[in-house]
DNA sequence: TTGGGTAATATTGTTAACAATCATGTCAAC
DNA sequence: GTTGACATGATTGTTAACAATATTACCCAA
């Protein structure tokens, strides 16, 4: 599991990555889809890929725990999570309470220069998407979501936004149909027009029609993706 | 600093506290405004307090300050944390984007058991704040709102609310004319109306307006509470 | 008395060794 | 050949000693 996303980290151009560079640093795996659900991320491992001391990799485990993007078990050690069917729902209720309220704000705030930012973002979601280079389509595409909660000037919605969006990505990779687009850039292109138009409303009203078309496109009854729990499935009870 | 709220920890019943419980019960603290903005917590005072080793302590100073309700400064220790102006207009701003969707939704799922307890809290509440028992009053003013979201049935925007509220004691302590009431419970009172009413848009239109109330009476450009910051206030470039 | 500097103390941060727990592989018994 | 117990190895969790830093107290000089 490569978890230096493009470039290994040389010593030379940065020794000692602090918890925040390390936890911020898995975020990106996650979203990128490059550290599937479930997957086992073990101390030794990430000293060796940081090049850090075990303190410091449990500290980030721990941070990464506590925004539920990772799941620590006692004795078994830290996984990336695997959310569950109800907690899909409960992020995307969270998102659609929020979204809408951060594009407007967004909308509101938006200086000419964000807005520019804003257009050269979408290009590089379009070009990554078209160049197949998946993993960093998905990164932008996440990113545009977080950098509306910036431009609208909010660090706390900001936090909220970067943890709910890399959990829609392992939500994602569980419950979504294979193959099929989850945040089309278009919709996103549609929001950016609200931005020129100065329309704040309609920000608002665009995200939430996005939010529900990526929802919708989840199969939440049956996980596609990640290994399926036995347990649940053959258990006394039934799979329910 | 009394961190037991009220009875002392017998180690008969409670031996050895995980960091969850020990996180509740600062927070908890904090909320109470048993905790000022500032306070320092040293390692040691919070082992002899829960009466665990120091990494347990540190585990949770760590959880704490990745919720914000604890600044860690290097080479210092933990302290309460100290909200700014802005981060008091970005909580309050997150409340108003969030709440109102909450109310609605607890009142849509609200079931008869739910509306009873909520009845019962709220009269515990008058009970606590007619009796004078301030702390009891505000960490169940602030409990009725992440009551809320319980009954909306959303641990995502459980645990945001949790740390909106908890912060918002902090704001509150320093941002906060002194004596005048911030949760008024004649305004949840109302709310508590909405549910009998199952009007699931009052509830919401009742919770934004309360939230308005609440930020209303805050002095965001002076700090009543805590101690001033001297460096900002005489430091070369005056106070800002 | 005040101010600067230095030593002493206390507190936090880190490291490494140790203990506990879980996963893996082997072997005997059925 | 499969199942169960058992032993081995690997990984996580904890403890305690050590190092680094900041805070405090003290002393001397102006």
């Amino acid at each position: 599991m490569n978890l230096q996303s493009d470039r290994p980290i040389e010593p030379s151009e940065a020794e000692e990555p602090g918890e925040e560079d390390i936890v911020e640093r898995i975020f990106e795996a996650v979203v990128e889809q490059r550290l599937p659900p479930g997957t086992k991320l073990s101390e030794s491992a990430l000293c060796e890929a940081f090049g850090v001391g075990r303190m410091r990799i449990r500290r980030s485990l721990l941070l990464l725990s506590s925004r539920e993007v990772v799941e620590l078990h006692a004795n078994r050690g830290a996984f990336v999570a695997s959310p569950t069917a109800e907690q899909a729902r409960e992020v995307f209720e969270a998102r659609k309470a929020l979204e809408p309220t951060i594009a407007r704000l967004a909308v509101q705030r938006a200086t000419e220069a964000d807005i520019e930012r804003l257009d050269r973002h979408l290009q590089a979601e379009h070009r990554a998407h078209h160049a197949g280079n998946r993993h960093e389509a998905i990164r932008l595409s996440g990113q545009f979501h977080t950098m509306l909660a910036e431009i609208a000037g909010n660090s706390v919605m900001q936090r909220m936004m970067k943890e709910l969006v890399t959990r829609t990505s392992l939500i994602i990779g569980i419950f979504g149909a294979p193959g099929i687009r989850n945040c089309r850039d278009d919709e996103h292109a549609q929001i950016m027009s609200a931005f020129r138009r100065r329309s704040p409303d309609s920000a608002a009203r665009l995200m939430g029609t996005h939010l529900r078309h990526i929802e919708a496109h989840l199969r939440l009854d049956q996980q596609t993706g990640a290994g399926v729990d036995i347990v649940r499935l053959f258990g006394k009870a039934g799979p329910r």
